[in-house]
DNA sequence: ACTAATATCGAAAGCGGTTTCGGTAACTTC
DNA sequence: GAAGTTACCGAAACCGCTTTCGATATTAGT
């Protein structure tokens, strides 16, 4: 690798007058500089990133903390999150930021998320769908640097939340409004996603006078299939099985879906469902999937402007942003006749 | 961010003595090495893996170049490659590896991938499914750094294959001992692998003395639904419609489905339907999805083990991997009566 | 023509580590 | 008790780049 100490000598002149043309510094003769610019073109000079992060104290590296409580669906490959992340990469990248994976080991040491993080001097991180009660995810969020979560409740930094509550306000009141009342939402392990999500249903259910005891809410677990499809053969088995099933999120409801058309009904004439994410999967599948779109573009982007706002004024105060939500009609459900 | 120098002027010794304890260097008494750690352990000390990339010219980070066609699922949200990357991305880590996505931009400068590959010094690069023909692409394989390819021929780097061939050859027999004679494949863009594949679709065909004309081959795009529908359609509509469908994958394989089914016909009752690379995906809908298992997680696995492998050996040599494949049985196949 | 302002450059210190090599002091060995 | 080991430590150079600040040369101003 060449550096700028050669260039230096080849010109004949002083790496710190190099270093001052390639940075455009103006104290550089125009003549001096153009001779510089193309020697280090024409041999093939790349600027070492450690060393400048070096003397900057400045990685222009964002630190990337994507995991979720499921073990088959994790990080990229998980359906909801990677779509985030790819428009978080989008414009990161764009504002000319790397991201790096934080793991849990770094060359042949062993060590905490928040010690990765400071080790590669990543000037921000962001954090999403992570387990709540991790000691490392939590070290992070009360350490300095700054950090922007997704989907996680905290008092400390900002965060980026779609409008759970007002999602599942619409599915629910969308239900009802097709004369629904006897709905069971199956839901995912408590936190404060689920939480709101609880509420928003609980709430236009009484709104609407809806009888609503815990047979109407179950627990299941995210992107477990197993758990999903037992849950739902439960629910199924009842002696007054309900009319319509909420879902966690559309990977459950297009399992449910699966397990509905196994048992020999049908989706919407015997049960309407409806998910919660917009996946396109729940458009792949016969019939396509009622659902909240969450808008991932938008919760990425919004991260990221967070983010490297946080970086670039040093500014750590916490802002919690909510990006809306909207109803996706698909033919998953079907109106109850009254009677 | 506290420096070993700090860590000697309280400990009382020199910083070389400091990194020595830090490193297992042997020349250090067991007492001081102590009272350097513990003092480095309560002062909260992080080494700047920045100046030790400068030192030691090792930046344990990876370039990660995953990139499609495609412009809707692309890198993290591409359904297959995510789950090579998962794979990888898993196998690297545990090796020390920290993986950098590599971008046109770095800081304030727009850089070529060669470029940025050089700046940020990593020690090696894996692309995936990468653009044949991107001058991009092609200067980081001709370069001097490591790398490995996924489905991406070429004479010059190590690659890993999934073998194509031979599952065209397992789908197409499969449908030929079901006797079905009039098998269209559509497949994606004409590239190695889509060659391969053809190549495995026509030799089985031709050895089971099956016609094979131009209608049997239709050319689609990868992971583009409009295209995907309408190339299905026109085969559909064709006077003598085929009695079973290979897609060029499961994504096109599912899309395909619905539009099947939309147009009223059943699967596998009316056609059978199989698909490429056993995506989760194709095990959600109705009919479970015949197709062929890529093995991600080996391939995810191979690629890093043989990155990693030329990293530390710096040993270049072209060593083309291949992994195997295997046919999953759906229920999207159905045995053609003989006339 | 003489002072003042400006343009251009480089020495040197600093960023935070690693590693070589030489110097003591203590310890063996016979 | 002299000579040879061994254990332990630190000065210093180096990795590649940035940036301050002073030096010199040139130009402008009057």
């Amino acid at each position: 690798m060449i550096t700028i100490y050669d260039i230096a000598k080849n010109v004949g002149c002083s790496s710190a007058t190099v270093s001052k043309a390639l940075n455009n510094y103006p104290d550089v003769n125009a003549m001096t500089r153009k001779r510089i610019l193309d020697m280090a073109e024409s041999m093939g000079y790349s600027p070492n990133s450690q060393a400048q992060a070096l003397t900057k104290n400045k990685t222009w590296n964002i630190g990337v903390l994507f995991e979720t409580e499921s073990e088959i669906r994790n990080g990229f490959t998980h359906y909801f999150f990677s779509q985030i992340l790819e428009s978080f990469k989008k414009y990161t990248e764009e504002r000319g930021y790397d991201l790096t994976f934080v793991s849990q080991k770094i060359g042949e040491n062993k060590v905490s998320f928040l010690q990765h993080v400071r080790r590669r001097r990543c000037d921000g991180v962001i954090i999403a769908n992570y387990d709540y009660h991790d000691q490392n995810a939590l070290e992070l969020i009360h350490s300095k640097i700054p950090v922007v979560v997704i989907d996680f409740d905290n008092d400390t930094v900002s965060s980026i939340f779609s409008e759970n509550y007002e999602g599942l306000k619409l599915l629910t009141q969308h239900l009802i409004d097709l004369n629904h009342r006897d709905i069971v939402y199956i839901h995912g392990q408590r936190n404060y996603v689920t939480g709101e999500r609880i509420r928003g249903f609980e709430d236009t259910m009484k709104a609407n006078n809806c009888i609503i005891t815990e047979e109407h809410l179950v627990e299941s677990k995210y992107y477990d299939r197993q758990n999903i499809a037992d849950k739902t053969r439960l629910v199924l088995a009842r002696d007054k099985r309900p009319t319509a099933i909420i879902f966690s999120d559309d990977y459950a409801a297009v399992l449910g879906i699966k397990v509905i058309q196994e048992l020999g009904l049908r989706v919407p004439e015997d049960i309407s469902v409806v998910g919660f994410d917009g996946l396109e999967l729940g458009q792949m599948i016969t019939p396509h999937l009622t659902t909240i779109v969450q808008d991932t573009r938008m919760i990425g982007e919004l991260a990221a402007k967070r983010l490297t706002e946080i970086i670039e004024t040093k500014n750590r105060t916490k802002v919690d942003i909510s990006v809306g939500v909207t109803l996706l009609e698909g033919a998953s459900c079907k109106q109850v006749k009254l009677i």
